[in-house]
DNA sequence: GGCGTCACAGCAAGCGCTTTCTATTCACTA
DNA sequence: TAGTGAATAGAAAGCGCTTGCTGTGACGCC
């Protein structure tokens, strides 16, 4: 039925062994023994078995990515840059890998799930990218399978997403706390003494970090922030929408609205425009992440850059183990204040 | 070292055959049995064998999707849609499987060597997305590989693809035709009788299909279509850029720009303002499949919607063998139109 | 000319699991 | 009381590959 190996051999007349041996390239074979064995290989149209292969030799060939959402263009660019320094055919790299991207949907018990469904299969790897949920439990949990992967000799990466000590796991994390201050303090010196904070949701660490880098933002300026201000919500439009027209309900003297990233800002946007407001002459908008798109809205979107591809494509050479790790295997990469059409002085 | 079936055998002291049988879940096992041997797995924190089971099984769980640009949201939402369903943890499906997303990067070589890949690893299934390229010989390596696959027992799903006959590949394909020629008669309907058309790269069938839909609606309008109204370039934001600057050199007298798709439109909508041009007043866009942030553009792009959610999710059940295959393998799926604020009488 | 050294090739023992077939038990029925 | 079959557990034969070790000629060296 199926071609295996033996076949291969009974056709190159040689044993087994040489046929893998010329198929792994690690142990020398003579040129024309290789030769008779690949053109009985093409001409058995043979394909190797994965799984017989992997447990033989108690290693594959899979790489696992771990996004949030897949859909979300934040999580698309990193997981394509990642994917492209893997390999998996035609990348950079020489030895052929299954870059897979698992889609957790932010779930934690689905996060854990693909982990084991990883370990399972003795990824060569794993990158796991964007914030990590803050709930105790599930983080200890995340610990202890990432600890247990990388003791099993799995590479563990983290991309956009902080430390995880005690786990073996290089991190290369985002500046989000340093990135969401700078953002605010931009507005601040535009002006704006009245910010909206249109944050993610509760749990995830991005939502934290950037909501502290603009407290801090604040504070440091001496402008007292009123809880009515902060609008909690989720990673996307409508919640972007929804949270603006609250904010607007809540205090309509706000001169400026700062979303959580660049699609939140969007839907803050279009929330604005629908309320007759103008942008940025009655009320700025500042989004985070620079997505592509973000310079396509009009006006184009004031944000901070972050170099997703540059971060994705170096930790999937980490995970390759094509280049070393940072120094105590935790990296900050830090995020670009870009200045655009949406942020102006506050009106007066 | 690590901890395998016959550890957690001997630790609930009864057969491998029995713990196997347990985690399976396939073969009458008596409760107290059943019981001791969790218990045992547990303690002993023993997780499953991928590539062993795999092999001995002569099945495995993973499923593949592959994807042109992961970083594109038109394919991020088809293979989030997918995944949804093929299940992976905490999908709608029972089974636990592996839906493995790859990024071929549109590149021919990247597409046969990640299916090659899959066989290899004996895939359960695998889903292809998007636009095929239109290279014989390509074509031809791809419908035996697939033709291979479907034979060893790999169910193959094309979604947003032309039909490959002959390989046992199920397809659901977009009516890029009927929605391009729609399309174009909608701003044909407005007046518009100067239009120009920014198409993708040659090489691909979606490519084809939409300017074919875009001519026959000139066609049926006795619209004599100019050479210069088209200009060819890549499915992203800059080249829609480009495009429409060449266009207005060759032509200023266009009232309308038609993009490949809604990427390409915005890189046009941005052309356009950056050459003084407002939008509708002096140009219409018109977009294609209506991605997310289609609606947030201003004004709001006119596009066809295309269900890629649905789709992909109907693709994903067919992968998995939850929904039957549509009569005779084959399935269009047709887009809607959807008039928004960038399309309107041309100026006199 | 004898012998250590290479460069290859083959043997065979697994890798950790699934599954067929067989054995055992036990509850009933005749 | 023996006979029957259902229910359950185990023995063992692989699944297709890798790899440590064992030949086996050919070669160079003293």
């Amino acid at each position: 039925m199926t071609v295996t190996l033996a076949d291969v051999a009974a056709r190159a007349q040689v044993s087994p062994a040489t046929v893998s041996r010329v198929l792994n390239g690690n142990y020398p074979v003579a040129a024309s023994t290789r030769e008779r064995v690949l053109k009985a290989v093409d001409e058995l149209d043979y394909v190797l078995n994965g799984p017989a292969s992997a447990l033989a030799a108690a290693t594959s060939d899979l790489v696992g990515i771990l996004v949030n959402d897949i859909a979300d263009p934040f999580f698309g660019v990193m997981a394509g840059a990642i994917q492209s320094e893997i390999g998996g055919p035609g990348g950079r790299a020489g030895g052929e890998r299954l870059a897979v991207v698992c889609n957790t949907g932010g779930a934690p018990e689905r996060e854990l799930t693909y982990l084991t469904l990883l370990q399972r299969q003795r990824a060569a790897a794993v990158v796991l990218t964007g914030g990590a949920m803050e709930d105790a439990a599930h983080q200890t949990a995340v610990a202890t399978k990432l600890r247990k992967l990388s003791e099993a000799g799995t590479r563990v990466v983290l991309c956009g997403r902080p430390p995880a000590p005690g786990t073996g796991a290089i991190a290369l994390t985002f500046d989000n706390r340093g990135g969401g201050r700078e953002l605010t303090e931009h507005l601040i010196g535009l002006g704006h003494r009245r910010l909206g904070y249109i944050a993610g949701p509760e749990e995830r660490t991005t939502t934290r970090h950037r909501l502290e880098g603009h407290r801090a933002a604040l504070a440091a300026h001496g402008i007292e922030e009123d809880a009515r201000w902060t609008v909690h919500g989720r990673y996307d439009r409508q919640s972007g929408y929804e949270a603006t027209l609250e904010l607007l309900r809540r205090d309509p003297s706000l001169t400026a609205v700062v979303a959580a990233n660049d699609t939140v800002a969007l839907g803050a946007c279009a929330a604005l425009r629908d309320s007759g407001l103008r942008i940025p002459a009655d009320v700025s908008v500042a989004g985070f992440d620079d997505l592509p798109f973000s310079i396509d809205a009009v006006p184009a979107l004031t944000t901070v850059r972050l170099p997703l591809a540059e971060a994705g494509a170096r930790a999937g050479r980490i995970a390759m183990g094509r280049e070393e790790a940072p120094p105590g295997g935790i990296a900050t990469v830090r995020g670009e204040l870009m200045v655009r059409g949406s942020s102006g002085v506050p009106r007066t």
